[in-house]
RNA sequence: UGGGGUGUUGCCAAGCGGUAAGGCGACGGGUUUUGGUCCCGUUAUUCGAGGGUUCGAAUCCUUCCACCCCAGCCA
């Protein structure tokens, strides 16, 4: 066979693809907007940013670095009475954890009023926008169905004195909240209902968190959005899916006010299994205390995932492999997890922890004798030594003993002899009980030549277990998070709070290895055989330490044990 | 016959007329002082369905079906 053929330089593994980076280097090469590109991530505050936003400002914050270009964070602040400053520090936080840096470019849509307003004045001029009396109840009686087109406002072919007086008045405060409305003049009978004259300015009396009380008409989102895109330079105006109808509303106030008009592309927004992305769902969980706030850890907002353990490498490795599209989507939260084990894999210490602690106590192990052994923190990386003691009475994990094995069960049962890692072999000789019959207390015997985890006649152990020292292990909070719903697509069902996980949060007292008494919050390991852990950032102290688990490992023997209809 | 979108393996997702990438998952095997990691292998004769064009179609045409978005003075 002959070779085939290779064009030069080909195998080159060219960077992920998508739809939209590949009309960007289109837009590039061809030089509209002149090489130039510029995105944008424009929250609005009025909640906290979720994973959902993760995927968009790793999308516009990634384009951007691609192609040489920046992105501006804006604040889309048009609803004062949504919202607050504390949800834009959180997004300020949460975006520049994520590991994103928008410079000097901080804007706020509030910025723009006064342009904006100078915008509406000169479409109200050209006669593309008139002052409606009518009421909000009438507006959208007179909008038609989807079916049926609209009915033009009788109030729609006012003068442009007249509108431009009763728009000045408005804003001067002469009128209650909605009063009267300021409204684009484009077509009652649009097939595309965005486009019966949609509303441009609403009456609201309310503080604004910015421009506090100069305000008591608002831009709505159609009328700001795209000027205030334009107004920065934005290239390319990107969204989510549903703003697909909002387009031509977007391209029309920006080519009846004759100035530079970005690009929006629209793609689909992140859906997750087994959790709710939505802010009105979000807010409830909050507000009706369901969960302990927006960063509580079960949260899938970027204060909840971090608080719980997840990286912001991780977060974006996520980001980047759910690709974007068009589609309508859900991504298994495995792939969530997935990509917080391959990061932590690397870059966490080990430790050891005894979630629910048995005791051993090794028979021949002299009393009152310790070893003080030398650690690595990882078994593969060098990030340094720790010491950990072991002494004649142990804590193992409930879970790595059976007093009668199931078949493939090779952790510690009666005759058998385990690996304590990286300490010595022990052989299980007695079962201690209780009078009710639970098992208290282990009898184990060690082999002194067996120090360090191996054996001078090389004989193998199945088992590897973790252990704390008794006498030196030190009590800690341990909180075992799980999925807080139980069914993959919550929103799905009739009221989506019906699923939630009853066992999403179990808190335990754990036994320590004593080097973690001083883990500073935010901290990360693995506890071996375990999972991944941090210590929570509010409640840990140096000292007094507190962890999440961000993630288990993977369980082989724990799905082999499911399946033989196990525990 | 309201308009706008989308349908490729269990879940994401490439592909853009030349004979189905990749990731996650699942399954099997090897290594292993974490039943972790790592390594190797398997996992769509088929691209929502039917018809057509073509030497050749997931890619073009056509009919049909399913799902999503839009009737806030929310974004």
């Amino acid at each position: 066979m002959t070779t085939p053929d290779k064009a030069a330089g080909e195998a080159v593994p060219s960077a992920p693809v998508n739809f939209i980076r590949a009309r960007v280097a289109e837009d590039t090469a061809s030089g509209k907007y002149g090489g130039r590109v510029m995105t944008r991530f424009p929250p609005e505050p009025n909640g906290y940013l979720h994973l959902g936003h993760a995927k968009s400002i790793c999308l516009n914050f990634g384009l951007s670095k691609e192609f040489g270009g920046v992105t501006n964070l804006r604040f889309d602040d048009t609803n004062p009475a949504k919202e607050e400053v504390e949800y834009v520090e959180s997004i300020m936080r949460d975006v520049k954890w994520l590991g994103f840096d928008w410079e000097d470019r901080l804007y706020y849509a509030s910025d723009y009023f006064e342009r904006l307003y100078g915008f509406a004045v000169e479409l109200i001029k050209k006669g593309k926008a008139y002052v409606d009396d009518q009421t909000a109840e009438e507006i959208r009686a007179n909008r038609g169905t989807l079916k049926e087109p609209g009915r033009n406002s009788p109030y729609r072919d006012r003068s442009v004195e007249e509108n431009l007086d009763l728009f000045a008045r408005m804003r001067a405060g002469e009128y209650p909240d909605g009063a009267r409305v300021l409204r684009a003049k484009i077509d009652m009978a649009s097939p595309n209902v965005v486009l019966r004259d949609p509303a441009m300015y609403r009456i609201k009396h309310v503080h604004h968190h910015r421009t506090g009380d100069k305000w008591c008409i608002y831009p709505m989102y159609d009328f700001a959005h795209c000027f205030s895109d334009s107004i920065e330079g934005v290239t390319h105006s990107i969204c989510t899916l549903e703003f697909e109808n909002n387009r031509p509303l977007y391209d029309w106030f920006l080519e009846q006010a004759g100035v530079y008009r970005p690009q929006q592309i629209e793609f689909a927004r992140l859906n997750l299994t087994h959790t709710v992305l939505s802010k009105r769902k979000l807010i409830q969980l909050v507000n009706e205390g369901i969960t302990t706030g927006w960063d509580d850890p079960r949260m899938p907002t970027l204060s909840g995932v971090r608080r719980r353990g997840f990286t912001p490498e991780a977060l974006r490795d996520f980001c980047e492999r759910i690709g974007v599209a068009r589609a309508d989507s859900t991504v298994e939260y495995g792939l969530l997890e997935h990509c917080l084990r391959e990061d932590l894999n690397e870059r966490a210490p080990r430790a050891m922890a005894v979630l629910r602690p048995l005791k051993v106590v090794i028979e021949n192990y002299p009393e009152g004798q310790v070893d003080e052994f030398d650690f690595p923190w990882h078994p593969e990386k060098d990030m340094g030594r720790r010491t950990v003691p072991f002494s004649k009475v142990l804590y193992i994990e409930q879970d790595d003993f059976r007093e009668v094995p199931p078949k493939g069960f090779h952790r510690l049962y009666p005759g058998n002899e385990v690996r304590l890692r990286y300490a010595y072999y022990i052989t299980c000789r007695e079962v201690v009980k209780d009078e009710a019959g639970n098992i208290v207390e282990l009898r184990c015997t060690y082999d002194p030549e067996s120090k360090g985890g191996g054996t001078p006649d090389g004989r193998k152990v199945k088992g590897t277990l973790h252990w704390v020292s008794a006498a030196h292990a030190i009590d800690a909070e341990v909180r075992l998070y799980d999925l807080l719903f139980t069914k993959p697509n919550p929103g799905a069902e009739e009221d989506f709070t019906s699923c939630i996980n009853p066992n999403s949060l179990e808190v335990l007292r754990a036994k320590l290895e004593p080097a973690l008494a001083g883990a500073e919050p935010g901290w990360r390991c693995q506890f071996e055989r375990l999972g991944y852990f941090c210590a929570d950032e509010k409640d840990s102290k140096p000292g007094a330490p507190v962890f999440n688990r961000a993630a288990t490992l993977k369980d082989t023997w724990g799905k082999i044990e499911k399946k033989q209809g196990g525990k």
